[in-house]
DNA sequence: AAGTGGTCTAGACCACCGT
DNA sequence: CGGTGGTCTAGACCACTTG
């Protein structure tokens, strides 16, 4: 009996509905929404078009969906922040230190999951661009940085195939993958650039992660060079994006703009 | 006849499935997918089945629905790239000549699309804490920056309502916000701090900007200051992913230690 | 065991696009 | 017009969590 198509689909109109009850604080944060049979009673709606509205807002990441036990309304997220300074961060050094203020906060590690040669990808295309080479002359290692067990980020890094030493690949568990590459290569490695944007998690990414498909991630990606500017790594970290948020402290440069050599908290 | 359990739900075979299809080439990049009928048949299963592993793949920004038309494998998204000088941003002039190289780029403004006063959601308390005043001293002011007439970014604007005039809100139309705030409380802005983060599309976001609820947004916040340090403003900028990609080049800047003076082009 | 959300089917009608 | 994808229903069975 509801109006048919005049203020759009069904599932979107529930979906708002729903989320003006969350905004007036009809449902405050923290509390459990009506169970679906509940909702479908309220709107006079099939199940599955009701599962489509909560779905909206579970992707919107207004709920929390806790399976066998109910739905409910999230609390604000606290995302763990990363300085970015450009004074500091001009070598090179790998960032696993990730000062992350959340609580149990143990072992980091960065394991390499797989390791290619010569894949022809669209990044990998674009990894062949910046780093001035065709994609056959690459290898690409994928990797996944793990902390206190949860998987934090996925990396993937380009760099010549002729500049690592045989079996370089088997080495890298557990460790640093910048500095083990700067290591094996023997060039010390500075920024070239890095840059920062927003995709959505492909099937592959949102596996690694734990997290759904087209799940937001922070993408960095970047170039480290070598001192005469050659372009050696190329290197694309996806952080799902509840998890990391980027800091530039211009303000903080400004009164303390003599100083040199901090702590390199760049993610 | 599908096997039951043992590889997860059917639908995320289904679409990991495709998925291999788009890698490997079978579907290369343009191309139109099989009709939902069509996968229908080849998967033997239900058309909702299907359309669930579409939805997937559509989410994971694999594929590109055109409806009344039919499916196609995306190309690779081409981003507008931003440059973040933190040496040329130091003051605060607003940023809304972005250098977007796409065709039949006319026509930059930014609207505003709703005031209010004393509002208190989780961003205003936000806000509130950033600027170190209660919500209820606060105006906050929404924009939509429209390049090409396409919704580009929203922003969110909060600032202490004693500083603004009366009717400020109704002459800030197709004006730089950022500036006409500076001059309306006559103090010259300077950066504080800015940060990176990506985060999903909420119902009202998604609206505003055109797109699906929980498509990946790249958040850009941060706080400018008067030149005493006194936090004045706090913005809130989302931008479509796909839009944009933000840059730091260490490399020119080391190159250009001297040069100061750049135009400013931080979005 | 009871209640929650997750998956799947069969079938229907609609809105959009091209020809 | 025919084919495409978009929405909706009714009903079934399953997996998970809690008591």
């Amino acid at each position: 009996m509801p109006t048919p198509r005049n203020n759009g689909p069904l599932y979107l109109q529930f979906a708002r509905a729903i989320q003006e009850r969350i905004d007036t604080g009809e449902y405050p944060p923290g509390s459990r929404l009506p169970s679906e049979p509940e909702l479908c009673g309220q709107f006079g709606a099939n199940r599955l078009t009701v599962r489509q509205a909560i779905a909206e807002l579970d992707r919107a990441g207004a709920i929390e969906i806790r399976r066998g036990v109910g739905t409910f309304v999230r609390r604000p997220v606290v995302r763990a922040t990363i300085d970015v300074d450009p004074n500091s961060a001009r070598l090179d050094v790998g960032s696993q230190s990730v000062p992350v203020p959340v609580r149990g906060l143990k072992g980091t590690e960065e394991r390499a999951v797989e390791v290619s040669v010569g894949s022809d990808t669209a990044p990998d295309r674009q990894a062949a661009e910046h780093l001035r080479l065709p994609t056959s002359a690459l290898t690409r290692i994928d990797t996944v940085i793990v902390i206190s067990a949860q998987p934090w980020a996925v990396n993937s890094y380009w760099v010549a195939t002729h500049l690592l030493p045989t079996g370089f690949a088997e080495s890298t568990e557990s460790r640093n993958t910048t500095v083990a590459v700067a290591e094996a290569i023997g060039i010390e490695l500075e920024y070239d650039w890095r840059s920062f944007s927003a995709i959505a998690a492909d099937i592959a990414d949102a596996q690694r992660l734990d997290v759904a498909a087209g799940s937001p991630l922070l993408l960095r990606e970047g170039v480290s060079c070598a001192p005469d500017g050659r372009p050696i790594l190329y290197v694309r970290r996806r952080i799902y994006g509840e998890n990391a948020s980027f800091v530039m402290r211009y303000r903080e440069w400004r009164q303390a703009d003599q100083d040199s050599g901090g702590a390199d908290t760049s993610g």
